[in-house]
DNA sequence: TTTGTCAATTTGTTCGTACAATGTGACACC
DNA sequence: GGTGTCACATTGTACGAACAAATTGACAAA
């Protein structure tokens, strides 16, 4: 590790404000990891060693560490050490809309709400929702539009406790910002993501031929209550969108 | 909690053998959960009681709780307590290749032979893999095919130290299936899904028609040393396969 | 030269403990 | 009736400690 890592690494922690402690030495790792500070393949001092620098305790290096193993960053192997994973580092999908990707993406998006009602949960929405057959769910159908070109069409399902969020309210922002902003906290999804061919409404909508290949997804969404919060089934212009993941073995 | 999880939960762990007793835990409550002894919505017992009746120490306890968290299957409260997450358990994508979700889905999966070669590396292959350009490495492409019906067409690079694997090996055994054999674990995957539109030679080795939806996945493999394994880049029948994957908000 | 053994290094597992932070519910007080 | 307060239950963070397991490298023995 040269001296520029040490710098951002060794700096002093924050002990009494609310920011956890594994949580800093995560960021300043993970901080050095992207800024290429330490380039694929490099050592990390072992745990131990780490500790008596920063002064912390062996576990809450480990928290640390872990997370980022975790993250995929990172790898461990005993007798060993830990080391920066190679290939390039990208973040990976995490629980953000397709409205927060755009935006940290410098691109400009818009909404145009399709579809507005209150609907009867069906079958498929009820168990997806967990919630009983028939009752009262929000339905929304958006198309999300960035620099002017249609991206995506976004089809929702929402429970009754969000029967209240109005049509100005989506389309002024994403729905996760939305649901954020009333405390809504997602903190599981379970999401299916497939192809299929375009009919002549949905290439209209996107604004290609039909018979062209669409990206398909569906989510269910849930809080950290385990209850459902969102169903969606959407579909994406492969050209302009696609899904990362990283799947790291435990 | 009914009495027969209680069962399964609280038999005797074995506190001698190589099983971690956390993962032991971990595997009881996975079990059950997925087994529907542990219903959606279902509290667990707090970590403290669990642990005195286990008499396991909380940190043990934690980290088993911990896992499922990670996995989708519990969420947790400060204050509150642990629950099941409702809606649907679904394993997510994990660390397998398809020939191992083919199997798993009880489906006979074959495998034909499209192209053997040793290649030089590209520009895109010794990126994905972090091997220098032109070095040598093991190019294949095989047609997957799963009771009878092509499903896949998987296109790999492999690097130096796997140049000796043979056609036949290929023939019988899926790609992981043979890395795993000689030893290798696959510890971090990055994959890109996105689809497109198939042309004449695609559409017919899937079986298809030209100008139809193909789900398309990229992929690179890094093992615990955070070296790269393998790079992938594949294309799938929509209607036969699609990815589900899990994501767990920090 | 090859093989086996042992020490050193490093992460993995497990224990015990203490206090902090958050959400719930009861209860007194105005 | 409403409101604030307090105790209680539960998970979150952090410390310290000990031993186990895997890998490497050095060195001795065959």
């Amino acid at each position: 590790m040269n001296s520029n890592v040490m710098a951002t690494l060794f700096a002093d922690l924050d002990r009494n404000g609310p920011i956890p402690l594994y949580y800093q030495v995560e960021q300043r790792l993970e901080k050095a990891i992207l800024d290429g500070a330490l380039p694929a393949g490099a050592r990390l001092e072992n745990e131990v060693a780490l500790g008596e620098r920063l002064n912390l305790s062996r576990p809450t290096i480990r928290r640390a560490i872990q997370d980022l193993v975790d993250k995929g960053l990172l790898v461990r192997r005993r007798g060993i050490g830990t080391q920066v994973v190679h290939g390039r580092v990208t973040r990976g999908v995490e629980l953000t809309s397709l409205f927060d990707d755009l935006t940290k993406g410098e691109k400009v998006p818009t909404t145009v709400l399709l579809s507005y009602s209150i609907d009867k949960a069906n079958d498929t929405v009820a168990d997806r929702l967990g919630v009983q057959l028939g009752s009262p769910v929000l339905h929304i159908k958006r198309l999300r539009i960035a620099d002017g070109v249609p991206v995506a069409v976004l089809e929702n399902w929402l429970p009754e406790q969000f029967l209240d969020i109005t049509e100005s309210d989506l389309s002024e922002s994403g729905l996760y910002e939305i649901l954020r902003g009333r405390g809504v906290t997602i903190r599981v999804a379970k999401q299916k993501i497939g192809a299929r061919t375009s009919n002549t409404a949905e290439a209209g909508l996107l604004d290609t031929d039909r018979g062209t290949a669409l990206l398909t997804m569906e989510r269910a969404a849930f809080d950290n209550a385990g209850m459902g919060i969102e169903y969606g089934s959407h579909y994406y212009r492969p050209d302009l969108y696609s899904f990362e993941v990283t799947l790291v073995e435990k």
